[in-house]
DNA sequence: GTGGTCTAGACCACC
DNA sequence: GTGGTCTAGACCACG
């Protein structure tokens, strides 16, 4: 599993690393019943604190995404994948739609919103990306 | 000039205001050179605290939307129409340019993202928005 | 008489206003004993509140600088020449006193500083100036 | 770091806070990537109000002199240096610049003008200063 | 009346 | 512990 941590970009930490094992989750790079890395073992590869590595681990268990396994560390839930599919789904979804509202009752006319989508979409094709994701082309 | 603010949508107050102000300006709602409502005024009408509104209109003089008139009032700066046009266009685009990368990388393919997309424009048409706008459907 | 006044440049309107005739009287454009313009007459003149010039007046009544002839309007006081002169001298002294301290103490060097201000002369001798003096070439 | 505020000397509190901060950093007594004293500490140790405090950092931070670091505190930006340095070089400038003009605009040769400069940078040497600066004088 | 500043005290999210 | 936001109420300078 590969996780990053951007601090300073208006999401706090503890979130970014929720939303992150979520998607690793749903992508199948964590599958049901793996045992992720110690708590300790993140926060030190991450540069963080120990604290905001637990707080992350203790949503997602809030949340049937991570089950802990006594003396043994933190697994995957046997029916998260389904969860985190269906998680991701919405929440793009509904991010998408917050966008397109906006721009539309702003003013914006479709055929403009619709140019500017599909320019997002060849940028993100050609490469340019805020987050380095080595082998994500394959 | 019709202000809202929404508590607890994770946005603060002061943030609500300004981007509200913002748009108003960029859709010519408010005019260069218009004197606004009184900080006192705004802050009864809205219920909130006059502090509030103070911090908006600072941040709004800060970035030149707004001049303040001794002893008069604020008033809309005479270049500050084509500043919050621009603003706003970038600030959708960016959150635009987050949306699909986010989807993108998490696997969406782009015939999927274009249908969410165009899912969303059809909801805005048929009414579905999270405030009203009175006579806007026709 | 020539008066102006720039707004929103940090200095109060009816502080310009006094310091402007106080330098007027120090320079002899006005002399003892005349009689200047009505506060209805130079509000409207400068387009500003008579009530602003009606402070700046009070004020220099308060300072003896102007005093006020029953039915006749505000006068230069006969004495108001040396203390506008010596008012002036201080006033400059002062100002560049804190300058030329700060400077120092944040440590730039004398020869630097003596640099700067000779700088400043000549861009006043070349003729850059916030603002117009017509025939202050002369 | 030392910091001291002068109430009623005309500037905001909350601007000589910015402006201690920046020229600290000019300096060098803050250094970059140094965390400050947090807002209560200040606030304490300057017996101003935590609010005038903030209020100072976050002007700081919108003109990218400081960052925030979630949980921990302030810290000086890797870049503010330069910025700083600049900045005070202006500010010095414009003061200077504003100086001269009026004082030759009122009538003084600039010979005069330059003895009350040399008088001024003399009395510096002395060690005539409004506020102490131990050591200073060697 | 207007905006600008400051204080006091509270609550929140984050580390 | 940290910074960030908000409220309540006060005082000032200005027009």
């Amino acid at each position: 599993m590969q996780l990053s941590i951007e601090p300073n970009n208006g999401l706090a930490i503890y979130d970014q690393l929720v939303r992150q094992v979520k998607f690793a989750v749903a992508e199948g790079v964590l599958v049901p019943g793996q045992v992720i890395p110690s708590v300790r073992e993140l926060a030190k590869q991450l540069a963080i604190n120990p604290n905001t590595v637990q707080r992350a681990f203790q949503q997602l268990q809030d949340e049937q995404v991570l089950q802990s396994l006594r003396g043994r560390g933190m697994a995957v839930c046997s029916d998260a994948k389904s969860r985190c599919v269906t998680d991701r789904q919405q929440l793009l979804a509904e991010r998408l739609n917050a966008v397109v509202e906006e721009a539309l009752r702003s003013g914006l006319e479709p055929p403009q919103l619709r140019e500017m989508f599909e320019s997002s979409v060849a940028k993100f094709d050609r490469g340019e990306r805020t987050i380095d994701q080595p082998g994500a082309s394959q």
